[in-house]
DNA sequence: GCCAACAGGATTGTCAACGATTCTGTTTGC
DNA sequence: GCAAACAGAATCGTTGACAATCCTGTTGGC
């Protein structure tokens, strides 16, 4: 395996080991429950163990990985119900940052949840279900950025960081966009209406949505 | 200043630093803004510098403390904003929790409320703010805990955290107790009529009385 | 043949020291 | 008198090495 370059010139290594450790578990490089040894971790990223030792204990406090005293570190492997549990927070927090949004979201923001419903109609027409999956990350992302509420951004920022491995899982199931993507269209008229109360029922209503798809 | 004694045996020097730090931070003997200097804690806690600082970059993931490179660590402060927007979406997360434990608790648990809101009841009473305060955040975590949604909880809990300083301040308030309580005794009656939305609804509408409160 | 005790290897937890960066108070030039 | 440059101190970031802990495969006894 290549050494890995110098970092991008001024990124500090516990900075480097943390992006670079994220970025793999969340694009499924590392195989759920795979082992993270320090010492592997350090020589690839090209940094020292304490930097990644930084970086393992901050990832632990997201939720994306487990340490066992003197046994290491994991990624961490979410179970059907907790992913079940962790949908249900995401119902109560998004539901208020789409009430906030429907209230304070500018007129150019509303084009731009426009055109994000637009393209997502077109994904399902193509049937291209991974594109389907970014727009409909993209979308809850807008959501959620419109809304100004930093707290909850950041709470559900790490509640989905958790969720990608069921998230590529739902989008691949036939049928699925299809049905999720009225929901999303409902939530986008609400918010563009104005509508704080019609907004946040649709975010529920959508995710409930999604729950039942996660039992099923 | 007296050195610190042994941890109680086995306590890892991590996570004894972590113990103490976060509890000196939410019982207020670290003033708001004050510098946290690696060196110091580290003697004071009898533990090395590493350990402390493996403590303050898992308190600052949490959110308690606000770490600058290469200028060191400090107690986090919470605006007035920052305290309203997190009250947001302890409104959001409390309600699921209530609605949750209105459906899930058992018989003794609903006991237990129902001792909490007249042990509350009796501290209005006899005037006693700080323990009206200890109740109030008891009641909140009991519910919390019957809900038996874990990842809500740690959510919560979280958030709670932040706002050690603004709950003082609140309680300490003329007349303010008076006005909680009544929402405190409705909470707990509509968790013990096993009505989830009511007991949402009454969560809901107790913490919006707290905001007020917070921005008056 | 099976279970318990035991050594070997691997991995994490902790430590003390070095180097890099930033702030503070002072001095110098205008 | 004031602004900018400078030196000094303080503090954090990083490194490499050592000690403690735990799993694994093996051996010995029953």
């Amino acid at each position: 395996m290549p050494k890995e370059p110098g970092p991008a010139s001024g990124e500090q290594a516990r900075q480097l080991a943390l992006t670079r450790l994220r970025q793999a578990i969340l694009h499924g490089e590392m195989a759920p429950a795979q082992r993270l040894v320090e010492n592997e971790l350090a020589e690839q990223f090209g940094v020292t163990r304490a930097s990644v030792r930084a970086a393992l204990i901050e990832l632990e406090s997201e939720g994306l990985v487990e340490r066992i005293r003197n046994r290491g570190s994991r990624v961490r492997v979410v179970s059907v119900d907790e992913a079940v549990a962790i949908t249900e927070c995401r119902m109560a927090l998004e539901g208020l940052c789409a009430a906030k949004a429907a209230v304070t979201a500018g007129d150019g923001q509303l084009d731009r949840l426009t055109e994000v419903g637009e393209a997502m109609t077109k994904a399902v027409a193509d049937g291209e279900p991974m594109l389907y999956s970014d727009l409909n990350h993209e979308l809850h992302a807008l959501i959620r950025e419109f809304s100004g509420q930093q707290t909850a951004v950041s709470l559900l920022e790490r509640l989905n960081g958790q969720l990608v491995r069921h998230r590529f899982q739902l989008a691949l199931r036939p049928g699925r966009p299809q049905q999720s993507l009225s929901e999303h269209l409902a939530m986008i008229d609400a918010i563009r209406a104005r509508d704080p109360q019609a907004a946040e029922a649709a975010v529920r209503s959508h995710l409930a949505s999604v729950i039942e798809a996660l039992r099923g």
